[in-house]
DNA sequence: TAAAGAGGTCACCAGGTCAC
DNA sequence: GTGACCTGGTGACCTCTTTA
């Protein structure tokens, strides 16, 4: 178990969104201008701890801007019956510092060590200015901070511990884990292959004469197999992720099902393939499956087989790396939540592992690649949702096809009350074979 | 392995800009020469009679500081008509704001003598002197502060409390702490010399026999007195810590104990050891002890000791400063808290030492040695926690080695429940003997 | 003649005000 | 309710004067 960040907050500065945001406006002329009041435009602080905008000085004993320091006062004056808007008490660790939930905004004030007795007045003594100069400079700079080197130790961490748990998913031999897998797969290709029967077809066949007339039906069984140990491998990962043991069983349960998008995801990520001359080419293990275009029309249809071929194009393109799956994975499955703040303190830590690894492997462009990848998820996902309307389209041979309903849940639209569903045939994933 | 922190990190256009306009408008360098007031640090001046800041001289007829000579002399040329804020006249008593009643503030300065009458001027007398002197050593006997620091930035305040409050455990003599130690390291060791038994046979034969073959749970049992030892006095500097009184006992507890590593960390960190053609060296207060990778590959095995010859090396190469262990231990005890916003100012108080201290010690250069040390950290942490799966995988040797649990829980990856072990096994810890 | 404080200076902030 | 802008203190640093 990976030590717990308990009550903690973790803020990673977001340079470049500070850079824009903060000193584009400022003129640093201006600051040589004797004082009159309130032109001074206070360049030499660091921004306001609370909201990100330029600093008007320091108040109540830390730097922040004239509209924090007001709010706060009037929250000790005033109100102090806040409540948080959406009741996850994180609203302002997004990315842009915004705060529409009076309640967080105050908490931040107050973790940021504003009070009435440390209010500080009068002239800056030289220390505090090169403390202020210091602070700016790392800012400005973009060079590490204590805080931030501590947290970055902590990521390091994180990542090791969540790769090595994920490598038992990455690393398995699937041909252990499922008895005469390879000779199942392959002899379910081999009876597939020169068939010419659309949907319709085998549909109609097997409803008039009973006959499965190819290997499809055998084919999507073994399939089904494995993308179910897949799952369980998954979800054997996502319980032991920091945050993971947060919440009742049932709860995770239905939260880990809420996304299947990003268990295929995972999944379709940590396989080989590719299409090489009208070839679908795919790896489990270190063997080699083959399978025509042609029989694969027949077998789903075109519309499908296009989104497979662009998945696996820009897939190949991208080529992400197994802890970039990861990151992607584990992140959807643990996120803030009002009712367990753990997870939202579990989340950040990810998060601030994600970009570690990122920053540490593509140096200072590594918001491009993150780019790129946020780009690609949500192309994946834009498939699969396509995938899923065809697949309700198609409910009928999907029926056909298997008869798991973990299966189906997991490849339709889910429609209300999935989550009983998903309850009901969980042990089938929680307690393998 | 993990990627570690490149050094390319400088990356802002916007930085040359604010860069170069430091702040030598203020000229720091400038001041030193022509005037000798503010440099000199009044280290044998009582604090602030009025207020407890640190005092900047005599004023008035009393030792204040600079706030409080200029509100009495203010207060006399103009505002007299002051009135208490609550009525009470109490408003100084406390810890209160001195902002929060000028009334109290002025009747607190008259009542320490306070008067136009009782200026004094120019140099001091002996007399004054060694007043000032018998009032300051007055102060430092009754309170464990460091009342000589007062002038000082809060920065090395910080830093030589913590220092002071370190060396407790740095400079201890283990062998006074535990009773024959070095004799019972040396002869379990010498039991050990020779011994070429397997974890697996050690077991076996204890198991069947009921005889142990060789030193190795001697050994084990001294140095874990002598781990629980050092937890001990961590533990006690941990609470003497800025900050490390927030907490409820409970809550320090397991927050102490949330993160062994560090622990362990400071632990390492403080003991000198390393390899020498084979032979494990480490020294204990001023005495060595020998063992031979031999017998240590039977004691243990090959990838624990491997893990331990990658720390040695590493640890030795970096050197790291009795306060870079101190520093890097203790911001991972003291962090931000939410709910208890004091810990946030003290770690944001360490924050500031630590890079005070790294700033004088290593110059301009020393986000180098910072990101040195943290992916030195990282690199320990990474060790630890295969150290933690290695113990966890050999759980049953661990058992035949020691019978403490507390030992157990600190050697073994946490299960969920670890916190309610923890308080039930503290008293160990928490009273010593 | 160097050390030390009184008083001055002006950067600095809490709280108030007012237009939105 | 919010936040830009004043107002009336405040206090770090400086200059000038006094004194051992
Ligand atoms: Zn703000
Ligand atoms: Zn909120
Ligand atoms: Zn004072
Ligand atoms: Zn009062």
């Amino acid at each position: 178990m990976l030590p717990e960040l308990s009550d903690v907050e973790c803020k990673s500065e977001k340079s470049s969104h500070l850079l824009s945001q903060t000193w584009d406006s400022y003129d640093m002329e201006a600051t040589i201008t004797p004082y009159t009041g309130f032109e001074v435009l206070k360049s030499t602080l660091p921004p306001c701890q609370v909201c990100r905008a330029p600093a008007s000085g320091y108040h109540y004993g830390t730097n922040t801007c004239e509209a924090c320091k007001v709010f706060f006062r009037r929250s000790l004056t005033k109100h102090t019956d806040y409540r948080c808007k959406n009741g996850r008490n994180q609203c302002m660790s997004s990315d842009d510092y915004i705060f529409n939930c009076k309640s967080c905004r105050f908490k931040k004030c107050v973790s940021e060590g504003m009070s009435r007795d440390r209010i500080k007045i009068g002239r800056y003594s030289r220390e505090r200015r090169r403390e202020n100069f210091n602070k700016l400079s790392e800012i400005i700079s973009n060079k590490p901070s204590i805080p931030h080197m501590m947290n970055f130790a902590d990521a390091d961490i994180v990542t090791v511990y969540c790769r090595e748990s994920f490598s038992k998913f990455t690393d398995a031999t699937w041909g252990k884990e499922i008895h005469n897998l390879y000779e199942r797969l392959y002899s379910a290709i081999l009876e597939t292959q020169g068939s010419s029967w659309s949907k319709e077809d085998f549909m109609d066949i097997v409803e008039v004469t009973g006959v499965e007339i190819d290997g499809r039906r055998s084919f999507a069984e073994i399939s089904q197999k494995l993308l179910k140990r897949n799952i369980q491998f998954l979800y054997k990962f996502a319980r032991a992720l920091p945050g993971g043991k947060e919440l009742p069983n049932e709860k995770f349960v239905v939260d880990f099902f809420n996304y299947p998008e990003y268990i295929k995801f995972a999944i379709a990520m940590s396989y080989n393939f590719y299409w090489s001359n009208d070839e679908f080419v795919f790896t489990v293990d270190d063997k080699q499956f083959l399978m025509h275009k042609n029989e694969l029309e027949h077998f789903l249809d075109k519309e499908v087989l296009s989104y497979q071929m662009e998945i696996s194009e820009r897939k190949n393109k991208l080529n992400l790396t197994v802890e970039e799956t990861m990151f992607v994975f584990a992140l959807q499955i643990i996120k803030p939540s009002a009712q367990y703040p753990k997870m939202g303190v579990a989340n950040q830590r990810l998060n601030l592992a994600f970009t570690r690894y990122l920053q540490t492997t593509y140096g200072n462009d590594y918001h491009k690649r993150l780019r790129d990848i946020i780009n690609f998820v949500s192309f994946f996902n834009e498939k699969i949702y396509f995938l899923k309307k065809w697949t309700k389209k198609n409910e009928r041979y999907l029926n056909y096809l298997t008869d798991c309903k973990l299966m189906k849940l997991f490849w339709i639209e889910k429609q209300p009350g999935w989550e009983y569903d998903i309850l009901d045939n969980f042990q089938e994933i929680d307690e393998p074979q």
